[in-house]
DNA sequence: CTGTTAGCGCCTTCAC
DNA sequence: GTGAAGGCGCTAACAG
């Protein structure tokens, strides 16, 4: 029924050795044969039996690319670039020595990231890219960490991309880290400089390290300017909300959506009214925040400046243009893919820092003298 | 080295068959028995070797879904919830009978689309989910058909979604199609009753199902409105463009990209300096079609209506709003999902048409009587 | 309900 | 440069 090496060799008049030695292409055979084998293969409309092959060589061509959220154009961008790197040889129609890049949406659960490694260690990926922040609850990092090790041990490259290192992780082959810190601190910086005191900041969900980063960043920037940590009488989505003056209880943390973004921000405006800015945690946020300063009747930037993260391909088109701090998500991806495929050398220590660039737009201005 | 099926066998005091029927839990096995074999799983944390498994049952837990462009939320939508569908079932940990969902982007090449089905072949998938409009190139088709049959044919179940049925193949066990076409004469008809008589359209790229589709739906509306056909003298992108009277010449084409929608819409409004509204193969497209017409130093709705197709996230904030055509993507691929796991019996005939909603908001509005 | 026996299709030493 | 033989780890009949 099926075609096996075992036809094509008969119908090249060779032994299935050579021609598995043709196929992989990692072992001299003279040309004439390697003609003969190939066009057996075409005649016969031969294709490798992938299960077969990883087992008896005990490694598959298969490479796993984590993402937390396969609908976000963030994740989608990184794993797009990734997949070119690895997949991309073009061409010649008849799947050579290609690996099959295949995404596994995780959904941020925790446990679905578990899970996919496990499958991903079933099927004995040559290698797996983890994207995107990580969680950090303790009990999720050691089995992470356990479970990383074990991949690696059985031969797997592990590469995360926009992700900070796991601490004494010897088994991962290089980590890209985004400066998020750094972006998030230059952002706020830059609303300081423009004149705003009273800035609202819509955070991303909790115990996850790109939250956190992007925060510290923006509290940096405020200490920094001696203003008081508005982190206290912190409150989760629509937490209790004490409203006090200064700094205070101007942080609210949701997930990283476009309804997030909205609701947040209509707390932050209740809370205090006389805020001049808000920071989201990322441009999607970012849009529902705009939203709902337009919905309070409140103009952009003149009454309210906004600015985002990431710098999607649609901030630039929002109205203002919104401001937001770029991160080369493209070029990660594809360096990550090339680590992964082992055509790149890792960076000194495994580890790189990948700078984020202010991208200052329309969407923020000087606050008005009073409002 | 690696722990194996024998090994747990041994420390459980069974035979290997046992364990795997343990395992693959597709067969009777005394309480106690499977209590002893997952302890001994447990304690040696073993896990199964898929090509292994896969050789020996001549079918692996992989299922593939192929997506044009991953970093477009139109498909990263129908990606998730098909995934979820197919991976979701939370919990365990220890990874029972889950099916890998692996996501493939083509990045819109026939040539990858092909590679990527030929190396899913080799894997022996389970099945393969095609999503989004297909090239319509003749050889193309063929070669599609071929190998589409030969992987059903290898046991892989066949699902489309968001693309029409390929003609004459009974391989497929079902394909979910949107009524691109109905979608697009509603939207307009929206603008037609509104008033507007001189409308631009930016189409997706030539060759395409959807772009066709959607483009036939609004010549329709124009043909029963007994508007002329606006196709003639239609041009590629920045093409030659006549700028004859009536609705010739309104019709440009070009990728489903930003950009492409911005630079489309710049022709149509040199080209047709009268217009009073754009329609844009998909909402990407219409937010570069929006920036267009405001650079031109015109607004939205007032003085140019624009209107998108798919109802993407950001599609309502944009500002204003945009008006769209509403497609059920999550349902759409959830179903595909269900489809392709056989937990959904097929439609009659197997294939199902899906319907389009118009959802008209704010960003088309009656055109101003004189301009 | 459980054990035994054969392969699944390919890669990889080892000879020639 | 090429062939022959063994085994990768698991599943699927069969027996019992």
């Amino acid at each position: 029924m099926t075609v096996t090496l075992a036809d094509v060799a008969a119908r090249a008049r060779v032994s299935p050795a050579t021609v598995s030695r043709v196929l992989n292409g990692n072992y001299p055979v003279a040309a004439a044969t390697r003609e003969r084998v190939l066009r057996a293969v075409d005649d016969l409309d031969y294709v490798l039996n992938g299960p077969a092959s990883s087992l008896a060589a005990a490694t598959s061509d298969l490479v796993g690319i984590l993402v937390n959220d396969i609908a976000d154009p963030f994740f989608g961008i990184m794993a797009g670039a990734a997949q070119t790197e690895i997949g991309g040889q073009e061409g010649t129609g008849r799947a050579g020595g290609e690996k099959l890049a295949v995404v596994c949406n995780t959904g941020g659960s925790p446990e679905r990231e578990l899970t996919y490694l496990t499958l991903l260690q079933r099927q004995r990926a040559a290698a797996v890219i983890l994207t995107g922040g990580a969680l950090e609850d303790p009990g999720h990092i050691v089995a992470m960490t356990t479970k990383l090790a074990k991949l690696a041990d059985a031969g797997t490259r592990v590469v995360l991309c926009g992700r900070p290192p796991l601490p004494g992780s010897d088994a991962i082959v290089a980590s890209l880290a985004f400066d998020n810190r750094g972006g998030g601190r230059r952002l706020t910086e830059h609303l300081l400089t423009l004149g705003h005191r009273k800035i609202g900041y819509v955070a991303g969900p909790l115990e996850r390290t790109t939250t956190r980063h992007r925060l510290e960043g923006h509290l940096a920037a405020l200490a920094a300017a001696g203003l008081g940590d508005p982190a206290s009488g912190e409150g989760r989505s629509t937490g209790s909300g004490e409203g006090r003056a200064g700094q205070e209880g101007l942080v609210v943390h949701g997930p990283y959506s476009r309804r997030s973004g909205y609701e947040a921000t209509l707390e932050l405006l209740r809370r205090a009214p006389d805020l001049t800015a808000v920071v989201a945690a990322n441009d999607t946020v970012a849009l529902g925040a705009c939203a709902a300063v337009r919905d309070q009747g409140l103009r952009i930037p003149e009454d309210v400046s906004v600015a985002g993260f990431d710098d999607l391909p649609f901030s630039v088109d929002a109205t203002p243009a919104l401001t937001t701090v770029r991160l080369p998500l493209y070029e990660a991806g594809a360096r990550a893919g090339r680590l992964a495929m082992g055509t790149e050398t890792p960076p000194p220590g495994g580890i790189a820092t990948i700078t984020a660039e202010l991208m200052a737009r329309a969407s923020t201005a000087p606050p008005r003298a009073t409002r």
